[in-house]
DNA sequence: GGGTACATGTAATCAGTTACATGATTTA
DNA sequence: TAAATCATGTAACTGATTACATGTACCC
């Protein structure tokens, strides 16, 4: 089960991939797609198109198998192969010490010049939104999901209060 | 002063090299990158190959004004033009809505299920040494510095107590 | 039975990254 | 004067975005 064209580069994007295989078994990238919808996003974008293209690219290394149906559509259907588990394993095994960046286009705005109140206004509105669907969905559902989604769940409300009171903070000051 | 190809699009980039021309008068690529170090990296990364291949879209756009050196290196140096400022000043006038995304590797392995422990281990301190590194700048040269940085400076130093907060936590009951 | 929303995919383009390459300065 | 290091740039590649396109199912 190896001899594989074990070279390709794997980006975030391939580990997303990878990581929601592992969890369904197996699925179409329309089903890949709604689950990102569902779940990630908001915290990790993926284009639609990508969840097309980045499993054949995985199909190509071998860490994804691919099957087609015969009539119809000729939906894709993948799931991770024993190379494509391992992959996944080994990079969850070794945790990263990289940080991202920030790239909020209202700290950008903000950065070069902009007017602090206006902006404020519509970032802490913008925040609290954000804030109130992640509590809302917490509430709901956070009782019954994975560990990981609720943790990532749960940092992203951390940070989303950080913001509304961030820009509170200038709102009330401009 | 009209009449121009006003056609490109305009990515948070281009706003980061028009903002920088504004403030610098004209700059090479050279010295932007270095302003790019100094000031808005860790918040939002730019490739110094952008800082190359932007300023001559923009060119091409009329936003920028192009000189190059007659002699030895042939270096170019770009300026606003009317246009140019015009479109910074448009673009900071109005204040996004958008809200970007975390995009942390380290959020991303937790979600895909990496083990909490470790992995909290390893961010935690990242965040911490990232964190000192803003405290230190802001200290020692915060005073004067313009709003917009500093402003920005402090947001990040908000978000990265978080994240120490967040991952500290994690780390205590892995 | 016509519209509208969901489902499913491909093609073209482009921004961004990586890699390469060489000229000028400093320093040991 | 050799070796680093800083300065300056280009070329190639590719992941990601945008735009397009069509099929299917539901509902009014």
């Amino acid at each position: 089960m190896d001899g594989l064209p074990e070279n390709v580069k794997l980006t975030p994007t391939s580990y997303i991939v990878l990581g929601l295989l592992a969890r369904a078994g197996e699925a179409t990238p329309y089903q890949l797609k709604t689950v990102v919808a569902s779940s990630i996003a908001g915290f990790w974008t993926v284009q639609h198109a990508q969840l097309y293209a980045e499993p054949q690219r995985l199909a190509r290394a071998g860490l994804v198998s691919e099957r087609q149906e015969e009539g119809g559509r000729r939906r894709r259907t993948y799931a991770l192969t024993d190379a494509g588990r391992e992959a996944l394993e080994r990079w969850l095994a070794e945790p990263t010490e990289a940080i991202g960046e920030i790239r909020q286009p209202g700290l950008l705005q903000l950065f070069l010049g902009a007017e602090p109140g206006p902006l404020a206004q519509a970032q802490r509105a913008a925040h609290a939104e954000r804030l109130a669907q992640y509590e809302a969905l917490h509430e709901t559902t956070g009782a019954h999901m994975e560990d990981g989604m609720r943790l990532a769940l749960e940092a992203g409300m951390a940070l989303e209060r950080e913001w509304v009171r961030y820009w509170a903070v200038l709102e009330e000051a401009g």
